[in-house]
DNA sequence: AAAATCTGTGCAAACGTTCCCAAAAACGTC
DNA sequence: GACGTTTTTGGGAACGTTTGCACAGATTTT
């Protein structure tokens, strides 16, 4: 069961010239004639030969590869970062390696020390809810492999760094909360742990002063999960729900969705009458019931963005030094008029 | 930007062995004596050693990585069954490479290329609802790529292939319509082209007959795109509904959830009042309104036999000539109780 | 006309493995 | 102690590239 395809080697044989003419020929170099070009592109193209990627690999002491660690893939959120990357990625002739970390911070380890293993050239990642050690990843940065990270970041990590506008995000799915008149909002989020944890519930705060709402710490519940397991959501739900909410802020995709499951399943009667926003990059929000108001992160661009910044990183000359936090506008989703009970 | 590691060469000159016996020792080889494996062995772990995958593929002409083609991964039947496919391959130290054919043939081909050229041990493929033309596969398939279909699979190609009982599957959905009361069923499916189309149009027919309920092609609408442009959905929708249908039985996981979003969004008044059962495995279906009949499909286990498959093929000694083709069961899953125009 | 420069090409080493083959060391047998 | 066997080790080629260097021949400069 072995792949054959014709070399350097066989195209200098069949054509009686050296590999290395060969080689440059196929890489446009300056010093072959053009004769010899036209002479080695044509027969190249005949035998239909392709470059090996791993010798190339091997002499050139890179992969042409980059790896990306997500929490799941069956997140738009994240789906759609991946497309963005991909767009990129393609383009410069890098191929990706998807891993998920199933936001556990050993699969995260795990997954990361794989990919290095496997030689890739740099590293995207969005960290797990459990991680809070980085060390093993401050220890592949500091032997050299570029590192750029995009939702959830360290703060004490110098490299660039993608993320969304999650204060401006928050308070305006806040605020849209409160100008529909509710005054008890409850804010459902991420664990502690994470960057964008900090910063939603900065704009919630935010949002919940500018209307001189007061702040009750009680109304907000962590997930150390990120809503993995749906025990974890049920039981906030449960926490909350005594407190008579007329509102949740939500802040991240799986939360939101994961939540107003758990409100239908364990809530039916109530779960029409809390009104909800949330971050969620889903494409079938229209579809859901109770519809919500949706903040959608410009995914495809956090990728794209991500994605250039790497790639400067692996093809730079020399180590790079300045390191760039790029934040990106979230976009608020009203959620449709409703009419009484019925939800169309 | 550079990334050091030690090789088995750092070893030999550190031990004063040859680089021969510090593989073997390393591979657990019997010639070695146990003295000597304990040394390197300790050793290794002291400077961390990875063997470098790169020079191991070069040498033994193959990568240890597998090419998955899906029309896109935000969809959680092809995210289910990528996970499927990670836990098998991982396993057996494989790593995989995802890409998206985005339902187009052209990308299709192009990714498929993309990754024979970046040399996979071998494919596994779920064709996009555009292909008719395998003529590329079989190609490659000729040069010795090992090949195993999932999902959509072509007839006239003899390898393995893994499959959900789309027939019988069909068959319950439909049925479950009609016991509860529908009689105009229409049915929204994907591209003609498509193995899956063809099957569950029979379980589709089959059980219209079981009931001797007449079948009428002018309620059979197909989408050449697989519902990847919302305008081929609104259309079918719009062609559909002149003809009174009290349900619909839907073929796939993005035209069930795209349909009921046309529905909702050209006709809302009539969106509640037609009975909807349909193929989704996604995980948010007991969100959406009007809610659903679901058709499941064993999607992990479906990654985790065809990755098998593909592995048995790959490692095989001599090559393949016994085929199978694996049927695995679907569920369906029966919409909740719905109390008047209250969707709990 | 000799020296210097420029063009185009080839030789050979290197990247980090694996593995065939040979050689050295250790052991047993008569 | 000479010989055959077995066990353990090392040398070196190979996988398919890329690239520094050398060199031959043509062209220009002095």
């Amino acid at each position: 069961m072995r792949f054959e395809t014709s070399t350097i080697k066989d195209i200098a044989k069949a054509l009686g010239l050296s590999t290395s003419t060969v080689s440059r020929a196929l890489r446009d170099r300056y010093e072959i004639s053009e004769e010899t070009k036209k002479l080695v592109l044509a027969y190249a193209e005949k035998v239909n030969y392709r470059a090996n990627p791993i010798a190339r690999s091997l002499k050139e002491r890179r992969s042409y590869s980059i790896g990306i660690i997500v929490s799941e893939i069956a997140n738009n959120f994240f789906s759609q970062v991946i497309n963005g990357i991909e767009s990129i990625a393609y383009d410069k002739d890098y191929h990706v390696i998807i891993s998920q970390s199933h936001e556990s911070y050993k699969q995260e380890k795990l997954n990361v020390e794989h990919l290095a293993s496997r030689s890739i050239d740099g590293l995207l990642i969005a960290l797990s809810s459990e991680t809070q050690d980085i060390d093993y990843l401050r220890d592949l940065y500091s032997k050299g492999l570029p590192i750029v990270f995009f939702d959830r970041v360290p703060e004490d990590f110098e490299t660039h760094k993608v993320i969304a506008n999650n204060f401006k995000g928050s308070f305006d799915a806040t605020e849209h909360l409160i100008l529909s008149g509710k005054r008890t909002i409850a804010h459902l989020t991420n664990s502690e742990n994470l960057s964008i944890t900090k910063e939603r519930l900065g704009g919630y705060k935010a949002a919940l002063t500018k209307y001189h709402i007061e702040f009750k710490p009680e109304l907000v519940k962590y997930c150390q999960h990120g809503g993995m397991h749906s025990a974890e959501l049920e039981q906030a739900v449960k926490e909350l729900l005594p407190l008579k909410p007329d509102g949740i802020f939500i802040s991240s995709d799986r939360l939101t969705t994961g939540c107003i499951m758990a409100l239908k399943k364990t809530n039916p009667e109530v779960a029409h009458n809390i009104a909800i926003s949330g971050f969620t990059n889903s494409n079938l929000v229209e579809l859901f019931s109770p519809s919500l108001t949706s903040v959608k992160q410009p995914a495809f661009e956090m990728g794209q963005v991500a994605t250039e910044l790497l790639i400067s990183m692996i093809e730079a000359k020399r180590p790079v030094t300045e390191f760039e936090t790029k934040v990106l506008d979230t976009e608020l989703v009203k959620m449709p008029k409703q009419v009484g009970n019925k939800f169309l």
